[in-house]
DNA sequence: GTCTATACCTTGATAGAC
DNA sequence: GTCTATCAAGGTATAGAC
């Protein structure tokens, strides 16, 4: 069956965000999956090419979803971007590059590139949806977009760390303040 | 020597803050130091014991710093605050919230709580600091000084995380921002 | 307090049959 | 494409000598 091979991402990438990278081993995949590990390795030789499969499925799936929102006004867009990290908030689940980046030096190369890669994508959205929203008057804020997109992207990508730590509430104390602040110039 | 158990603990606080929890071993703590994984069981008789005598001192060390700064105005305790992140990332490490967060489900709940009871402490302490400071006119935002808490601490944190994948220039981006935020209204 | 020695387990990965 | 069988390496932890 062809869909083995997507149901290796699929659990792989619950793994990553849940137990992170280095936590994770084949016999948490083979064991569900009831299949053996030497199945997966099939698929994905070394565990660095499951890694990489996960990030491009990420940022291809983000890309996708974006491009859906392109026609949606510049706040409704960062609104649909929250709505994702809301939703892997209710699943228990951290986002990828809050899993990985802590991580990030026990990565061979190829796999640093990637996660490097995913994050750039992420940070150049977030930031022009930003700047044209704020063209547009639908965003109050000061200074440069891009360093804005860095402050939301890290309250983001930080929220769902601290909800594992400090309880579910705060997801939304952060997203509700930051959805405020952007339109609090008006 | 006594000190052996400090530079142990010294060492492994590091190796959290570069490679992550999970992906440290008693034998990169061992080898350096020059003693064998015996000597460190001796000490600290399982790891979890090991990563509670880290956070035990990250705690303790934060409380006599911050005890330090007390006398001085807010404004200038909380860019303290910014000047112990910006330490770490100059040595390229990450804060220990930052780095024990995502592995927190791998956690025995003894080492849980301590995360917990540790990212409590830093919250507590900059919600105060943003409420004292906002009272006196040296800070200025909207909304609950906790609320405002949770955004400093998850673009501090997370902006050590994206350092590692984006660059080491994030890192004054987002602080210097940050910090003109919260005297932009008055 | 540190050592040697070792037990025991899990890991990622490979070879070859089917 | 999946299996059985096996591997070498590395992990945490313990017992007992010094």
């Amino acid at each position: 069956m062809q869909d083995t091979k997507e149901r290796i991402v699929s659990l792989a990438d619950q793994l990553i965000k849940t137990r992170g990278y280095n936590a994770f081993s084949y016999k948490d995949i083979s064991d569900p999956l009831e299949i053996k590990n030497a199945a997966i390795h099939y698929h994905f030789p070394t565990k660095t090419d499951l890694g990489i499969a996960v990030i491009d499925i990420e940022v291809e799936r983000f890309i996708l979803l974006s491009g859906k929102w392109a026609t949606q006004p510049e706040d409704k867009q960062l609104k649909q971007l929250f709505e994702t990290f809301n939703k892997k908030n209710k699943e228990g689940l951290v986002c990828l590059m809050g899993s990985l980046s802590p991580d990030y030096e026990t990565f061979p190369s190829a796999l640093q590139e990637k996660v490097t890669g995913m994050s750039s994508t992420f940070l150049n959205w977030t930031s022009e949806c930003l700047e044209k929203g704020r063209e547009k008057g639908l965003f109050h804020f000061d200074g440069d977009a891009y360093d804005r997109a860095l402050l939301v992207m890290t309250n983001l990508l930080a929220s769902l760390l601290l909800c594992r730590v400090m309880g579910n509430k705060v997801f939304s104390r952060i997203t509700n303040q930051l959805l405020k602040d952007l339109n609090a110039g008006k």
